[in-house]
DNA sequence: TATTAATGATAGTATTACTATTATATTCGC
DNA sequence: GCGAATATAATAGTAATACTATCATTAATA
C-alpha cells in the first residue's frame, strides 16, 4: 500500500501507469533503460521487450517516447515538492530552507522503499541528462498549456516566495530560481563530461556551495 | 571577400563548407529552416531539396544532423568572441566588460554583412532553443575530445579571468560563466514560452539587469 | 587534353515511430 | 457460473528517417 502518491496530470499518460501492474513495470524499465542508453537510443519496443510485453501495450499508456519522459519529469518534481515540504517542517528560518531545497536538487536521492517502482536517485540522473529535451520542441506553447511543465513551475514559485520573505524588494525570484535549479541539474552534468565549464570537484559539496553562495548573495539587500 | 573569418574545429564537418559555394548555401539554408522548424523536424532531404541539390550532397559536408547543429554553435560562439574582443578593445574596467558581455549574450545580433551566408540573428535563436541538445547525449565524452565545445570552453574562460580581476579570491568562476551564459539563452526561452519561470518583461532589457546583477553580487567580496 | 574533384541522380537498406486487427486471458456484475 | 467488458498479447503493416552506395555528369586544373 502507497501512503504516498505522487500524482502526474492525466495530459501526461494515455492511461494511469500508477494504477496496474504493466504500467508500473513500464515506469520501472522505462527509468533503468532511459539511464543506461539515454532518451535518443530508447525506443518502446525496447522496453515492451525488456519487460516482456508488446509495444502496443507500452502505446496504451505513453503515446510517445517525449511524454513518457515528461512524465517521469514532472514525477520528479512532484516529488521533490513532497521532500521539500517535509523538510520544511522543521526549518523555520527562509535562509536555511533555501539552503536545504539547493541541497535536495543536488544530493543524490535515496530510494523510497514506499515506491518500489520508481528508483528515485536513477531518475534524478535522468533529469540531469535529459531535462531541457521537454520543453526545447517547437510544441512547448501548447504543451505547456496541457500542464507538461507544471511540476518546475511549482519548485520555482515556492522557492520564490521564500526569497522575498528574505528581500521583498528583489526583482527577480522566478528568473533567479529558475535558474538556479538549472544550473544545479547542469552543473552535475559539466562535473562528469565537461570539467572546463565547473570549478566543482566530483561529489555535490563544491556545487551546493556554489549555488548557496550564488543565492543568498544574489537576493541579499545590502549595497 | 570576407575580411573576417570564424574557424571552426575540422572535427565538426566532413568538408569545410566556407570553401565552396554549396557550402555556404548549406549553411544558410539549414540556419533559416532550423529556426522555422526546429531541430528535430529539420531533415538532410528537406535541406537538400531547398538548396535544390541533394541529400548526398549534403551528406559530404556533414556527417549528419548532430554535427551541423554542432557547427552552428561552436561558430556561434567563435563569432561571439571575436564580438567580445572587438568591444574590450575600448573597455577598461572588468566590470563593464563583463556588463558589456552580458548584453552581447541576450540582445538581439546585427546581421554582418561581410558574412551573408550566415544569419548571424536567426542563428542566435537557434542557440537559444537548441544549444543543450549538443551535449546532453551519450556521445558527450568522445565529441569533448573532438572539440564540439571549444567555443563555449573560450568564452567561459575568459569571462573567468576578468570576473578573477574584481576578486581574485572568487572560488567558482568557471560554474559562474557557465551558469550565467546557460542562463541568458534560457530566460530568452522562458519570456517568450515559459513566463512563469521568469520575471521578465518581453524585450532584453530585464534578463540582461537580472544577470548583471546576479553577476556583479556573487564576485564581489564585500560580506 | 587528361585527370581530378565536386556534384547530381538514383536506388536501396535498416530502423523508427507509429496504427490496426484479431486473439486470448482476466475481472466483474449479476 | 455466465456473459460482458477490459487488458494484454501477437502479429502485421506503413510512412518516414537516416543513412550508404553506385554511377553519370560537370567543372576546375595541371
Amino acid at each position: 500500500m502507497n501512503v504516498l502518491n505522487i500524482t502526474v496530470s492525466h495530459k501526461l499518460y494515455q492511461k494511469n501507469p500508477e494504477e496496474t501492474d504493466l504500467g508500473k513495470r513500464i515506469l520501472s524499465k522505462s527509468i533503468e533503460l532511459m539511464e543506461q542508453m539515454g532518451y535518443e537510443q530508447l525506443t518502446f519496443k525496447k522496453i515492451a521487450t525488456a519487460i516482456e510485453s508488446t509495444e502496443a501495450s507500452v502505446y496504451r499508456y505513453f503515446q510517445n517516447k517525449h511524454q513518457l519522459l515528461a512524465y517521469l519529469i514532472n514525477w520528479y518534481w512532484g516529488w521533490l515538492e513532497v521532500k521539500l515540504a517535509q523538510e520544511f517542517i522543521i526549518l523555520n528560518s527562509p535562509e536555511n530552507k533555501l539552503k536545504r531545497a539547493v541541497q535536495l536538487l543536488v544530493a543524490p536521492m535515496d530510494q523510497d522503499a514506499r515506491i518500489p517502482h520508481i528508483n528515485e536517485g536513477t531518475l534524478q540522473r535522468i533529469v540531469v541528462a535529459e531535462y531541457p529535451k521537454i520543453y526545447l520542441t517547437k510544441e512547448v506553447d501548447v504543451e505547456n498549456k496541457e500542464g507538461y511543465f507544471h511540476g518546475y513551475n511549482r519548485i520555482c514559485d515556492i522557492l520564490s516566495m521564500i526569497a522575498l520573505q528574505i528581500n521583498p524588494e528583489y526583482k527577480f525570484p522566478h528568473s533567479l530560481f529558475s535558474t538556479i535549479i538549472s544550473a544545479a541539474q547542469s552543473q552535475q552534468f559539466f562535473v562528469e563530461h565537461l570539467p572546463r565549464l565547473s570549478d566543482a570537484k566530483a561529489g555535490c559539496e563544491d556545487i551546493i556551495d556554489f549555488l548557496t553562495e550564488l543565492t543568498l548573495k544574489t537576493i541579499s539587500n545590502d549595497e
